[in-house]
RNA sequence: GGGCGGUUAGCUCAGUUGGUAGAGCGCCACGUUUACACCGUGGAGGUCGCCCGUUCGAGCCGGGCACCGCCCACCA
């Protein structure tokens, strides 16, 4: 056992990923770790759910971040003892999983309506079984810590009956109800979205500017509009009523071209005077403001383009079945004949569209169910103000509210067959809402879905049971976290806080973390369309990089701790351009680790980890240094900046551990066996994986299992180290400090007169503090002390070191030449520093006003320096 | 139109109570020193977007401007 351990160690100088995780992740999953019993309260135990993913989908890059935070948040809880449960489960999408599958009948030359609404949601779920499985092995693969064994699906049984129970609740309460109203309508997807599903696009129309006739006969009134279709539904003029232009046609009539209905004149403060003509067709049936207008007047609403987009038989005969936009042109020809139409210009404005299918949206009045939030928001808005949730960054939370602030009804009914179907029935005049079907002949079920978040929004209380009163949902709900991108604060967190307390009368969780977006290596957004996006599992396992690197060629294979540290290090609070670099410094972390741990494990003596065994000024000050580094990392951990606590492991270990510590131990780890630098050797050791191991699970698990003691099982269940601040050792920071730039001075002398790199240079150290560490400065400088002081003759050169300064004596290691011209540039840079430190000395401003601690910093530099060129010029 | 971010070394980014600007990569020079060339050592490189102001002192605070990005919003 202990021979192979060691024989692996000896053969591999470089760490292979791809030999190990695989490995490792299988000891995780075979030592059930990863699902807990339920058992005590939410307060001892740690869960986060995890934003499902969609059943279609494949892991992207912002998944592959927001699984390394939400891993190394489970991992730093579990680590610590606590009852941890990452919540797994996937959404089933609504509309993206059935456009998915209707592509795919499409190729095979068939229709959902063809098939059927049965055999259509039959073909859905056989594609999930089929695909689904897909996002836990790529979760696996990152490492991801989830609860495998407890996994759940926005669409199973259980789910299904609680999101029945929510909008039976809700309608009950008077919050759920159905209107014939305005919404987005996509007429591409054949159905209703809510206003987070538009988003706005500039387009380049056309503003027609068109004359009514009016009535009177005596002219006529000119308006503009860039959707001249739409004014074969227009049944007002609106002007504003203070504007002296109009205010005489207020009441009078107009007369609609090529329909020839009568349109009165109305007033009314939303027309703006400055723009167009000043005079608005008012076309409540298609335009969302008209609409408003029109209900504040009783205007008659008239639909004249149809859910399939085409005019409908409200309009002239000659428009009926057209698309719009042919019918656009047919009315543009025929106001132009009839010489009605008084001007045309380009016009770039925003216009929406739908968020799902790209299609312009096409506003219409259509019979749908609403949520009223108003009631719902309050609750949601007074946990955040009163500080039960935070946000992470915490400007989120100003934007969470001013949405929530102004919330609107929710449109919750969609077309589509994938989905929640309503628990909604009709007979007649009758209406039926109730979690089982109504009793009796003749019902119908309304055959719209609920919006997908809707049924989100339950996600971190469903999934545990809600609504019985489960041993999950008593020991891990409220959960701890909920981690996402920002484009969903309003759709998914917000409705989760929402629903949460309204139906668990809790929090759905504390803590809010919105993490950055990671976008495309030159900054566009990563799409697989745009040839922008990188697959994680090719950073992983190596693959080809996208059209986005021109370079072309393969990623090698990171491994998934390299990715985990990547994104980690390059995310923060801003978005970020994906970078390459990090990850490969996150492999080389890795690489660097595993040399380390070779050098350590292969030449300790049998002992164990111990920090008391520091001795001497170097172990006090490694020990000191990673209890700093605990405490930092830890700090950084539990404040969600990620980024700078895998940059304060990287830094801490190679540039203190690696680079110095390690130099240091390598006299008294090969030349006897020693127990006590050993013994530190090992518990430093021990220490950075213990520290590191949240954010690369992997390397560390390994070297883990390759330390000597057989009883120690896994590292995710180790112990997470706690800063002992009684191991700050300041005295030994001082000193190595001190050692360190002596060191790097004397390295920089050799470098500038061009020592051979073998040969020793001979000198005398002549300053204090060195007592414990000469050899050592000697060793890593590769000076040669010679005794004594006093051979003033020979000394060619002074190389000012803190506490005095190191005599060079001549030696074959270098031309004694080039020492002088390195003396003056010296010289030069120490006259500067002095005069630099005199002439804000000077300043009586300063030393009256500066605290004493600055002035007097700056006296002891002055002093310092002065010493320095002294030095040099004895 | 409103709001929120950003503008610091060639690149990607740090810089949390205002006190002589940092990291990684890249670059230059040197180095096969018995953990690691996915390495080691040393070095060069910045008027901190622009303008005012507060201060003994500003990348950091206040005011204004410019450009980039995101979110929200019903100007035809």
């Amino acid at each position: 056992m202990a021979e192979d351990r060691l024989k692996t160690l000896e053969e591999r100088t470089r760490y292979e990923p791809a030999d190990v995780e695989g490995r490792v992740f299988a000891r995780w999953d075979e030592a059930g770790i990863f699902h807990p019993e339920a058992e005590g309260t939410p307060d001892e135990n740690f869960s986060i759910a995890v934003p499902p993913p969609n059943v279609t989908g494949n892991l992207h890059m912002g998944h592959a971040l927001n699984a390394s935070i939400q891993d190394l948040k489970i991992r730093v809880a579990r680590m610590r003892g606590m009852r941890t449960k990452w919540i797994f489960g996937k959404d089933h999408a609504g509309i993206a999983t059935q456009r998915v599958v209707e592509r795919q009948l499409e190729e095979e030359g068939l229709s959902r309506e063809e098939m059927g609404r049965e055999a259509f949601t039959a073909r859905v779920w056989q594609w999930v079984e089929e695909y689904g499985g897909n996002i836990s092995r790529q979760f696996r693969e990152l490492g991801a810590s989830l609860d495998y064994e407890d996994e759940r699906f926005t669409m199973d049984p259980d789910y299904v009956r609680a999101v029945t129970k929510v909008f039976v609740h809700l309608y009950e309460k008077g919050l759920i109800y159905r209107d014939n109203y305005m919404v987005n309508w996509d007429p591409g997807l054949r159905t209703a979205i809510s206003d987070l599903e538009v988003e706005q696009r500039e387009v380049e129309d056309t503003l027609y500017e068109i004359d009514y006739p009016l009535e009177s006969g005596s002219g006529s009134i000119t308006i503009a509009t860039v959707r001249p279709e739409t004014m074969l539904a227009d049944t007002a003029i609106a002007v504003n009523p203070s504007d002296e232009r109009y205010s005489r046609l207020i009441g009078e009539s107009a007369v609609l071209p090529l329909v020839g209905r009568r349109l009165p004149i109305i007033a009314d403060e939303y027309v703006d005077p400055e723009f167009g003509t000043g005079a608005l067709k008012i076309t409540p049936g298609h335009d969302q403001n008209d609409f408003e207008i029109g209900r504040k007047h009783k205007l008659e609403e008239i639909t004249v383009i149809g859910e399939d987009g085409r005019i409908t038989d409200s309009a002239p005969e000659r428009f009926r079945g057209m698309e719009t936009r042919e019918a656009a042109e047919a009315v543009v020809a025929d106001l132009r004949e009839e010489g009605l139409l008084s001007g045309t210009q380009a016009y770039v404005h925003d216009v929406p569209h739908s968020h799902r299918s790209g299609r312009r949206v096409e506003p219409l009045i259509s019979l749908q169910w609403f949520c009223d939030m108003e009631g719902l928001a309050k609750p949601a808005i007074d946990v955040v103000r009163d500080g039960t949730i935070r946000f992470h960054p915490d400007r989120y939370a100003k934007q969470y509210l001013d949405w929530l602030e102004r919330i609107r009804p929710w449109c919750i009914s969609r077309q589509l067959w994938w989905g929640h179907q309503l628990p909604v029935w009709y007979r007649g005049d009758e209406t039926h809402v109730g979690e089982e079907p109504p009793c009796g002949e003749g019902w119908e079920r309304d055959p719209d879905v609920l919006d997908t978040w809707f049924s989100s929004g339950l996600w971190p209380f469903a999934t545990l049971g809600w609504p019985e009163a489960t041993e999950d949902l008593r020991a891990f709900y409220p959960t701890d976290i909920n981690s996402t991108a920002r484009d969903i604060i309003f759709l998914w967190v917000a409705r989760m806080v929402m629903f949460g307390k309204e139906l668990t009368e809790q929090v759905p969780f504390t803590d809010v973390n919105i993490h950055s977006v990671i976008q495309a290596p030159d900054k566009r957004r990563m799409s697989k369309s745009l040839g922008t996006g990188i697959d994680p599992s090719d950073l992983i396992h190596g693959g080809p990089r996208p059209p986005v690197y021109e370079e072309g060629g393969e990623f090698p294979a990171y491994g998934a701790d390299a990715l985990r540290f990547g994104l980690l290090a390059m995310s923060s609070s801003q978005d970020v351009a994906f970078n390459e670099e990090r990850v490969k410094q996150g492999r080389d972390l890795a690489n660097k680790l595993w040399n380390a741990a070779r050098l350590i494990l292969l030449r300790v003596a049998d002992v164990e980890p111990d920090a008391a065994a520091a001795t001497t000024v170097e172990d006090r000050w490694i020990v000191s240094r990673l209890e700093r580094l605990t405490a930092r990392v830890t700090e950084l951990y539990d404040d969600f900046r990620f980024s700078f606590a895998a940059l304060e492991l990287y830094g801490g270990f190679w540039s203190e551990l690696a680079d110095w510590y390690l130099e240091l131990a390598k006299p008294r780890l090969y030349e006897e066996e020693n127990e006590d630098v050993s013994a530190v050797l090992l518990w430093s050791l021990e220490r950075v994986l213990r520290l590191l191991h949240p954010v690369m699970p992997f390397v560390t698990e390994e070297i883990w299992s390759l330390m000597p003691g057989d009883k120690r099982g896994l590292l995710a269940v180790a112990e997470f180290p706690v800063a002992d601040e009684s191991r700050f050792d300041e005295d030994a920071e001082r000193e190595l400090g001190r050692m360190i730039e002596a060191v790097t001075a004397l390295r920089r002398y050799r470098d500038e007169v061009s020592a051979k790199p073998g040969a020793a240079v001979r000198g005398h150290l002549v300053a204090d503090g060195y007592d414990e560490l000469s050899d050592h400065v000697g060793r890593l400088a590769r000076f040669e002390w010679v005794d004594g002081s006093d051979a003033d003759g020979d000394v060619i050169a002074s190389v000012p070191v803190p506490g005095g300064a190191v005599q060079v004596l001549p030696s074959d290691a270098f031309d004694a030449g080039e020492a002088e011209a390195r003396i003056e540039k010296k010289r030069a840079g120490l006259v500067e520093e002095i005069e630099r430190a005199e002439r804000k000395l000077a300043n009586e401003q300063f030393v009256a006003k500066a605290p004493a601690a600055v002035v007097d910093e700056e006296r002891r530099k002055l002093a310092e320096y002065r010493e320095a060129l002294a030095q040099l010029e004895s």
